[in-house]
DNA sequence: TATAAATGCTGTAGCAGCTACAGGGTCAAG
DNA sequence: CTTGACCCTGTAGCTGCTACAGCATTTATA
């Protein structure tokens, strides 16, 4: 039963993940996905499983998980035993940052809405965004 | 009248500006504010014209403004000549820019409160944080 | 005035999370 | 067997700081 098993380069895999040539190598330094065996001549031979990690890796990302944060994620799926606890956990943690950042940007947005009202009244020769920076 | 103007040191300038000392002399190096003149031992001597600046520029940091942008808007507000609609403009792009954040913080907030939700809810042995991101 | 503590100086390295080279080597199609 | 497309490594760059090391200077205290 020794399948040969199917193997992709950088170039395949970056395109079927959506994720960056360099980057596959990057997160590869970083320890998020395992090496991959090499051919004769030194290329890398990605698997399957490599596709399916760096899915996982994009999908995080796009939820706004830190390198840091996904390698405990991975950590935690390899551990499967009451884990997902602790996934939980660390997704609510995560959540509320994602929140503070929606609080902080919100407030940015309602100062420069109004700052720029400001400036559509203006009759003046100064600037009110200016005097706003300033004052 | 030559009215021998009151100096500051780093330290204070810091704390008057809530601006990180160090940052401050990164501000310098950066271009955004003036270097100021030296003692004859080689220490910045600040002015109060340096404590305005970099309260302009820590004000436009918190509204998020890049190094960059802030840069231009300094051009702009030294200008003053029809710089008003400039730094509406500017201002309006960076809200765009923000919103667009929001948008896309809120979609994050979204598909993690929905997933930590049915982790709540979960009673199989599989994480269904984890089946979302593998999936 | 002498000394010590506090601050300042420069340059550089580190953080996240990539991205983009240079200067080679390899692989697959024709 | 050549050509072109890809891959290899290591390193530097980006943003916006922050934190050293290893000194010099300034300021406060005795």
């Amino acid at each position: 039963m020794s399948t040969k098993a199917t193997t992709y380069s950088r170039a395949q895999v970056a395109k079927s993940t959506d994720v960056n040539s360099e980057t596959i190598r990057y997160y590869e330094n970083y320890g998020l996905i395992k090496p991959p065996t090499r051919s004769a001549g030194g290329h890398r031979m990605y698997t399957k499983e490599h596709v399916l990690s760096l899915t996982f890796i994009r999908r995080s990302r796009e939820l706004g998980f830190t390198l840091h944060e996904i390698k405990s994620l991975i950590d935690l799926s390899d551990d499967s035993e009451k884990s997902c606890t602790q996934v939980r956990d660390l997704s609510a943690i995560h959540l509320t940052d994602i929140k503070t950042k929606i609080k902080d940007l919100k407030k940015m947005e309602k100062t420069l809405t109004e700052m720029i009202k400001q400036c559509d009244a203006n009759t003046s020769p100064a600037c009110p965004i200016i005097d706003v920076l300033s004052s």
